[in-house]
Parts: C-alpha cells; sequence; structure tokens
DNA sequence: CCTGGAGTTGTCCTA
DNA sequence: TTAGGACAACTCCAG
C-alpha cells in the first residue's frame, strides 16, 4: 500500500520559484518528502571542483532554511539511495528536474527503468533552460553549431515565453523525519580556505534574486558597453546563482524584458540576453558533442602537438605570469572564485596561444577553482578560445593581453586590485612593466624578477609560433 | 542541389 | 591619430 506521499528530489534547482518540479509536487496533494543527494560520480576529471562544493554546501543550507529544515541529505549512489527511499517510504510519486550532463542523463535513463520496475510514478521537469536543448533544430532537423542562427531560432520560440511561476503559498510537508545534517555530506574540507568566499557571495535563492535585481537597477541600461570592463562591476555575476538552479532562467529572462521596457534598456537588454542564450547554446552543444568537454569539437584539433610545459602551467596558474591582465585574472580566479568573462577568454588565449599548453589543462583548472564550473559552459568558452569549438574565432585571432588590458582597464584599476605589487606604477607603465625605465620602476618599488617576475613567455615570438602551428593542422 | 551571405568577443600595418 | 584592409579560406545555414 502506498502512503499519499512524494518524494522531490532536489538537484541543481535549489530554489522554490519557478520551480516545475516543486509546483507538481505541490499541486499533486501529497505530503513531500525533499531530498537532497550528494553522489559525487561524475567520471575522471569532472568531480565536483573545491570552489563548487563551498557554493553547494552554502546553497543547500540556504534552501533547507526555506523548506523548514525538511530537506532530507543523504549521501552515496543515488540509485541505491533512491531504491532504499522508495522502498522504505513508498511513495506515489517522485518529482524532479532534469540535469544535462552526459552522465546525468545516462542516470536519468537508467532511473527509469528502475522506477518502472519498482512502480512508481516518476515526473521529471525542465527547470535549467529555457529550451530544451534538443528543441531546438535546423529545419532539416540537425543541431546548430553557429551562434548566430541559433540564436536567431531559439529567440523566435521565446518570443511568447512561458512565465515563470511563482513559488508554491504552502508546501504540505511530511512528517518529521530523522535526518543527517547537511554536513554529513562532507562538501566542506578541513582547511577553512573558502572563509575568504563569504563576504564576497551570497550562495542560495534570496542571494540570486538580490544579484539579479542589483544588476537590472544598476547595469542594464548600459551593459552593451561596460559588460567588458573588469574595472566595473558590470556584470550580473549571476552564473553561480544560475548554474545551481538558484534562479531561474525564464525568470532572469522575464525581469529583463519587463526592466528594459520600463526603463528603455532595449540595448542593453539585447546583449544581456544573448549572453543567457549563450548558456543554452553551449548546452545545446553539449547535447550534440558529448565528449565536448574531452575533445575538440573540430577533429583536425586532435592533431594538434601541444607543450607540455609544467612550469609555465604553474605559472599560469598562480598568477605569476610576469603579465599583469593575465596575473589579475587568474588571482582573481584563485581568491574570489570567479573571473570577469572579457578576462577569461584573455588569460585562456595566453595559455592557449602563447604558452602553447593544451586547453583541457586550462578548463580543468577553471573546473575545481570557479564556483560557477559548469561542464557545458566551461567546455564551450575554452573550444572557443582555443579555436577548436564548432564555431570558433579564426585561428590569425590571438589577443594580446597588453592591448587587451589597455583596452578594458584603462586605467589599470582592475590590475591594481589584483596584482598590489603594481600598485605604485603609473597607469602608462602597468600594463607591461618590463617596458618601463628603471627610475620609474625603483619609485614604484617593483623590481621585476625579485618582487614581480619577468614575463614568462615573449608575446610576439609565441604569437608567431602559434600562427605556424595552427596554419600546420589547417 | 546550388548559391550567396555570414560568421561574439582581434591584431597589425599602412596610408 | 585613426580608419580600413589583410589575415584565409571554410563551413554553416537559409532560401
Amino acid at each position: 500500500m502506498t502512503n499519499r506521499m512524494a518524494i522531490l528530489w532536489f538537484r541543481q534547482d535549489l530554489r522554490l520559484d519557478d520551480n516545475p518540479a516543486l509546483l507538481a509536487a505541490s499541486r499533486s496533494g501529497l505530503e513531500i518528502l525533499p531530498l537532497y543527494i550528494h553522489d559525487d560520480f561524475a567520471p575522471g576529471s569532472w568531480k565536483i571542483g573545491g570552489a563548487s562544493r563551498w557554493w553547494l554546501h552554502n546553497s543547500l543550507q540556504s534552501l533547507n532554511a526555506r523548506l523548514n529544515a525538511r530537506i532530507l541529505f543523504q549521501a552515496g549512489d543515488t540509485r541505491a539511495v533512491l531504491s532504499g527511499l522508495i522502498e522504505r517510504f513508498k511513495p506515489a510519486a517522485l518529482f524532479y528536474n532534469r540535469c544535462y550532463e552526459p552522465w546525468n542523463r545516462n542516470l536519468e535513463k537508467n532511473l527509469a527503468d528502475l522506477f518502472k520496475r519498482l512502480g512508481i510514478v516518476a515526473q521529471s521537469f525542465n527547470a535549467s533552460l529555457l529550451n530544451e536543448p534538443w528543441d531546438i533544430k535546423k529545419s532539416d532537423g540537425t543541431p546548430y553549431s553557429v551562434y548566430t542562427p541559433y540564436f536567431r531560432a531559439s529567440m523566435q520560440k521565446l518570443n511568447e515565453p512561458k512565465r515563470p511561476q511563482n513559488a508554491p503559498d504552502h508546501i504540505r510537508f511530511k512528517e518529521d523525519q530523522d535526518s543527517p545534517p547537511l554536513e554529513s555530506l562532507n562538501l566542506l574540507g578541513k582547511t577553512p580556505w573558502y572563509k575568504k568566499l563569504e563576504p564576497l557571495w551570497s550562495p542560495g535563492e534570496p542571494g540570486a534574486r538580490e544579484a539579479l535585481d542589483r544588476f537590472l537597477k544598476n547595469h542594464l541600461k548600459n551593459y552593451a558597453q561596460e559588460r567588458d570592463r573588469p574595472d566595473l562591476n558590470a556584470t550580473s555575476a549571476l552564473s553561480p546563482h544560475l548554474h545551481f538552479g538558484e534562479i531561474s532562467p525564464r525568470r532572469v529572462l522575464w525581469e529583463t524584458r519587463k526592466n528594459a521596457a520600463l526603463n528603455k534598456s532595449e540595448g542593453g537588454a539585447e546583449k544581456f540576453i544573448s549572453e543567457l542564450l549563450w548558456r543554452e547554446f553551449s548546452n545545446h552543444l553539449l547535447h550534440s558533442h558529448p565528449d565536448m568537454a574531452e575533445q575538440p569539437i573540430k577533429a583536425k584539433f586532435s592533431r594538434m602537438e601541444w607543450r607540455n610545459d609544467k612550469e609555465a602551467l604553474a605559472q599560469w596558474k598562480r598568477g605569476q605570469t610576469g603579465i599583469p591582465i593575465i596575473d589579475a585574472g587568474m588571482r582573481q580566479l584563485w581568491q574570489t572564485g570567479w573571473i570577469h568573462n572579457r578576462v577569461r577568454m584573455i588569460v585562456a588565449s595566453l595559455l592557449v596561444k602563447n604558452l602553447g599548453i593544451d586547453w583541457r589543462e586550462g578548463e580543468r583548472w577553471f573546473w575545481d577553482c570557479l564556483l560557477d564550473a559548469d561542464l557545458a559552459n566551461n567546455a564551450a568558452g575554452w573550444q572557443w578560445v582555443a579555436g577548436c569549438g564548432a564555431d570558433a574565432a579564426p585561428y590569425f585571432r590571438i589577443f594580446n593581453p597588453v592591448a587587451q588590458a589597455r583596452k578594458f582597464d584603462p586605467e589599470g584599476k582592475y590590475i591594481r586590485a589584483f596584482v598590489p605589487e603594481l600598485e605604485k606604477l603609473p597607469t602608462e607603465n602597468i600594463f607591461e612593466p618590463w617596458t618601463a625605465p628603471s627610475p620609474i620602476l625603483s619609485a614604484a618599488g617593483v623590481n621585476i624578477g625579485q618582487n614581480y617576475p619577468a614575463p614568462i613567455v615573449d608575446l610576439k615570438v609565441s604569437r608567431q609560433k602559434a600562427l605556424e602551428a595552427y596554419a600546420q593542422i589547417k
């Protein structure tokens, strides 16, 4: 005999607003048992990274508080946990939202069989994307590989978007269960390195909504102009919130359009929505190229011979390359768990094109350090920079980190924030301190090779080498 | 099947 | 100082 209860399985949808699985569960009239399973079963290098673990811990804590501390926390094999709970509670139904990593897609397929065998009604929903990756197709039925036509096709579907659904007024929980504490998931390591993140971020649904509102109020209007400026806090920084599903992309789209109509911010809104669609496009690509995180989309790139330079890689990771904008970016990543998008491109370009190191090394480092580490977005970004993506930059497009810094950090403010040893250099010298006259260096207390490294790579020479290497595999 | 237009994010040189 | 063209062709996509 079945209980009048349902399991609501939370995954990358840690919110109450516009959460279709939660809504379906609450409309079912059944008593709800909210469940979270920590099962770090991703293959190879894709175990959840250190920074993401901190975010997840805090996001779960926030969600649990919003659910009257009713979440049942479980660690272990998802199939085993679910079958055990189904045996024990005999729920009438199970509700969850889908995930899109290949291993999660496979898990969901396997679970469908399990649920069938156990005779339980399971319903899954899309809470993470505006469109399902497989719903956008060219007229011949095949997936897109170029962004712009993908964008146009998606926008047609989004002309009449579904209105985001508010959280249910009332949730009827199943009677008290003994639940292991959140701490039993062991998401936080012993070293409290993550203390430094606490003043910077607010994981959880309320923090996500605050970030959206702050962005729309202060930065949407000028987004098209200011989005590329790492020295301004002009981006939404919603990426970690979106990754963990603390805010719905439909909510973001809806509120953006509302704000744009009220404040005549159409230009900024269009650009911002286009960024939201890049997230969709990455998931579209991941769906048509499930091995995209490991293998170049353009097959000829498997012929590329990358340099195995452990020392240069380590210097890049630590922000000790001697190129200020690179070091600022890599230190921002290490210190804050996030990098401005423009700077992601610059540091990635240096690693892949100037240092000649395999893009997958950078991809893995980002995976461990980023709070917004997301398989589809991370892989798509790295493949784009490396030139092996479906829709990549022409191979001769190699960022010059000095020119980029001059253009997008014109006063050197961003560099000074993360590379304090260069703080006192005049702005005209801060972008390439190795060319500064020695009296200026001394006056600023900078001693190249002593308290700030000499550049580990000659930008001009390495650019030429990269052009040749890329010409080779054409 | 053919055709033409277009393709996130750049750099460097020249006039 | 600044604006425009070269860098290279190739693939994608819509009609």
